[in-house]
RNA sequence: GCGAAGGUGGCGGAAUGGCAUACGCGCUAGCUUGAGGUGCUAGUGACAGCAAUGUCGUGUGGGUUCAAGUCCCAUCCUUCGCACCA
């Protein structure tokens, strides 16, 4: 009989589903074990072969972790809400509710073809109304705690579509959509607060297993630095506050420069004697677009302020205050002190703008380069500094700031807070109402979900508000406090709303009174393994930590950070080693691949394609390499021998299989899992048969890879039961060992020859067999030993002179 | 510029400081088959050699070690992320 896939799969698919075989309990006694992946955006597209890869690696440790006798919840669900969904509903004159469904409904079906464990009954969807009620109800507790504000926030503007753009529609300081120009325009916008956690979302990276590489690109991320501000005094008296991680560097500041937006120059305008040309740099810094300056970075520009100077504390000298775009409003105190001698923006302003270059920490040669370092270097020129390392002189001169109420200790963030507003209609409206008399009022609990109301076309209006402010009947209301007349929020909140807290609903998923029963939290909480692509590392994963400390703050979760371990996956790539993309024609369709060889060759083709963390290119030749080797574990059976047992040839090398297998699923290592496995294979296939209770074996470390061949082969097989009801096999240490082994012998580190030695052979016994090996002793022949090593099981070494 | 990951056969990739190239692909030869985008067997890093065997070999240059793909120092290149954060 021939392995018929195509019968197979959808045979076994249909038993699970009947058998509710993957169904998280809620029984509350049982061991639990909770694996999540990203839920996906359900594009118009179809699944990606990318999609598959971060789904199969969990759903192995799924299936793995309910062999072993756990409660796993391993659910899914789609992130719905997004911009790709509202745009082709534009274009398609089609709802995006309708296009929703229909994309859903295509990705689900593409999903189940390959065989994925999910418990389908907890799915969700963050763009149902009974859903986002819970994203709308914890904005209003953000909204409560002053988390959640209104604020002047600059945003991209396409000149061109009149309308703001996302950070990821402006390419290359162009629009996405129609190549028009991007510039900056300053809107009011909604905010949340969580420069507020900054510290919290470092510190608590040390409390979870994330792989290393995301804990650091959360930290760079958040960007905290350490340092002082100082207090400046203006000719005119007036203080002038600065922000620097090197303070002990003051002596060396031969100028200042303030940001373009920064307010003293309209406090100051009368006294500031070239006012006309400080503002022509004003307007023409505000309209460079992020990528022109990113573009000019190197050249440095700016004007200097005339008529005012400031004085530095710390030796009562006068020096020239500029002002430059290379110097942000939005970092620190908008003004820094300049030490071009230890700084190299400072020192390419310093140069070009002919100002004094004073070296303060010996050890780097400032005529050629600024020296920047912190590690070497010994304080000059820096009065009661002078001697002292930079590490001593920052804490001299902080103490000596603070004794004199000059400046203090300060540490800064990059991280800034989050702009929560976008001006389109495929989001959850922000449930809030504006009233003439009382401000800002959040709408009462009892009224949400506040649903997106029905329109009629969802372009945003000329000046870019939100589509919803067109509707006038959902734009008038009355205010909830006093009852006078009120507007609400037009505003629709991003899709990493909704994203920031759907593995809470995934553990109770039906509740109509709190976005999830304590019960539930209490018992399925934190995330065991949350797996995803390091391209949502900064933003959605920090977002999602953010919400959840927020939760744990006001009592709604019980533990403060929300997924114990993070790992990540690697890109698969086109054939030809390129991102696949459509415009490169390289795209794999996975719908191709199940019909063509089968979802159980797909899955483990795509966790055998390389290291799980790495990207890969997708190569059709090795996927039928895994077709193969399937077919070959098909066609094991016919040389199955009757009888129980182990075969006793083959005892060593099961145990060790069950041990590799075992130990690469928790490690990320389903590529050398599966080597291991065919390994095992060919060497089954050096003997005459094998027996069943072996057969059983194998079939059991293949299931969570490819469920539906082993089950069949098991029912066919006649074994009892069915097999995802089984428990995971478990291996004896001490039959991990063959009796001899092939140890090998060198001189002088170069390989002379190979010896069979028993197990754990003694290291004189071992050097004694080396040495009257016949190559071994021509060798050494009339040659002094000059030393003995033996590694056990490994190798022998002898040095000679 | 800063940060992260990475450079190993013809290709994807293996290797707690201990036999470099496991496993798979591809290729070569033979067998099987009416046929083959089938199956099986053997071989397959480079160079020299009829062969046994020898020499070289993990981006490059040094170092530590009995022993280095692996550790240390320097350097080059690739990919990704951030981008004047004082």
């Amino acid at each position: 009989m021939k392995y018929n896939f195509q019968e197979i799969e959808p045979k076994w698919q249909k038993i699970w589903e009947e058998k509710k075989a993957f169904r998280a309990v809620n029984d509350y006694t049982k061991p639990k074990y909770y694996a999540l992946i990203e839920f996906p955006y359900p594009s118009g597209k179809g699944l990606h072969v990318g999609h598959p890869r971060p789904y199969t690696a969990l759903d192995i440790v799924a299936r793995k972790r309910r062999l072993e006798g756990y409660n796993v919840l391993y659910p899914m669900g789609w992130d719905a809400f997004g911009l790709p969904t509202e745009n082709y509903a534009m274009q398609n004159h089609i709802h995006p509710e309708i296009v929703t469904a229909q994309n859903v409904a295509h990705f689900k079906k593409q999903a189940q073809s390959l065989g994925f464990s999910f418990d389908w009954d907890r799915e969700v969807n963050t763009t149902d109304p009974a859903y986002y009620k819970w994203t709308q109800w914890i904005f209003l507790q953000l909204f409560k705690k002053g988390l959640a504000y209104k604020s002047e926030a600059s945003v991209n503007w396409c000149t061109s579509c009149k309308v703001v753009l996302a950070n990821e529609e402006v390419v290359n300081g162009a629009c996405e959509r129609c190549g028009g120009e991007v510039v900056h325009k300053v809107k009011s916008q909604w905010m949340l607060k969580i420069t507020e956690y900054a510290q919290r979302l470092i510190d608590d990276l040390d409390k979870v297993d994330y792989i290393d590489r995301v804990k650091t690109s959360q930290k760079n991320w958040i960007g905290r630095s350490t340092g002082a501000e100082v207090k400046f005094v203006t000719t005119l008296g007036d203080e002038l506050l600065i922000y620097t991680t090197r303070p002990d560097t003051l002596f060396g500041a031969t100028y200042m420069v303030i940001s373009p937006e920064h307010p003293m120059i309209a406090q100051k305008a009368d006294q500031i004697q070239n006012i006309e040309e400080i503002r022509v740099y004003q307007e023409a810094a505000a309209k460079k677009s992020d990528f022109e300056r990113a573009e000019i970075a190197k050249d440095k520009t700016g004007v200097c302020i005339q008529g005012i100077r400031a004085i530095n504390p710390v030796n009562q000298k006068e020096i020239p205050i500029y002002i430059s775009d290379y110097v942000l409003m939005s970092y620190g105190t908008g003004a820094i002190m300049a030490v071009p001698a230890h700084d190299t923006r400072d020192y390419d302003f310093a140069k070009a703008f002919d100002l004094p270059i004073v070296e303060v920490v010996a050890g780097g040669d400032i005529e050629k380069e600024a020296f920047t370092d912190c590690a070497t270097g010994t304080m000059v020129n820096s009065g009661f500094l002078d001697g002292l390392s930079v590490e001593e002189a920052k804490a001299a001169i902080i103490q000596w700031l603070e004794e004199n109420n000059l400046g203090y200790p300060k540490v800064n963030f990059k991280l800034r807070d989050w702009v929560f507003s976008r001006q389109r209609y495929w989001g959850e409206p922000i449930p809030i109402v504006h009233c003439e008399q009382c401000g800002f009022v959040p709408i009462p609990e009892s009224e949400l979900p506040l649903r997106l109301p029905e329109i009629e076309s969802f372009e945003p209006t000329e000046d870019g508000q939100s589509p919803l402010s067109k509707l006038e009947s959902f734009v008038n209301t009355t205010c909830p406090h006093c009852g006078g007349p009120a507007k609400r929020e037009t505003d629709t909140m991003p899709q990493w709303a909704g994203s920031s807290w759907y593995f809470l609903r995934y553990c109770d998923p039906d509740n109509v009174s709190a976005l999830a029963a304590k019960e539930a939290l209490e018992y399925w909480l934190p995330v065991d393994w949350y797996n995803g692509g390091m391209e949502h590392t900064t933003l959605h994963l920090l977002y999602s930590r953010f919400w959840h400390k927020f939760l744990y703050d006001i009592g709604v979760v019980p533990c403060e950070e929300p997924y114990a371990k993070r790992t990540s996956h690697g890109m698969i790539l086109g054939e030809n080693g390129e991102k696949m993309s459509k415009s490169r024609g390289n795209v794999v369709n996975p719908d191709d691949i199940v019909a063509e060889y089968g979802a159980d060759t797909m899955r483990l083709y795509e966790m055998f394609i390389g290291d799980f963390e790495k990207s890969a290119p997708w190569s059709q030749n090795s996927l039928k390499g895994c077709k193969r080797f399937l077919d070959r574990v098909w066609n094991l059976q016919d040389s199955l021998i009757d009888g129980e047992g182990y075969s006793p040839a083959l005892e060593a090398a099961f145990h060790r299989t069950i041990k590799k297998v075992s130990e690469d699923i928790e490690h990320l290592k389903f590529n050398t899992a599966i080597a291991a496995m065919m390994s095992l294979l060919n060497e089954i296939q050096t003997q005459d048969g094998l027996t069943r209770t072996d057969y059983r074996t194998l079939l059991m470390l293949l299931n969570p890879f490819a469920p539906h061949i082993t089950e069949e082969l098991y029912q066919l097989n006649g074994y009892e039961g069915l097999l995802f009801e089984q428990s995971w096999p478990v291996y004896d240490a001490d039959k991990c060992k063959e009796d001899t082994i092939e140890v090998a012998v060198q001189v002088n580190g170069k390989i002379k020859s190979k010896l069979n030695l028993p197990a754990d052979c003694p290291k004189e016994e071992a050097v004694a067999a080396a040495k009257a090996d016949s190559k071994v002793q021509a060798a050494i022949q009339g040659k002094q030993i000059v030393k003995e090593i033996a590694v056990p099981n490994k190798l022998v070494n002898i040095v000679v002179k």
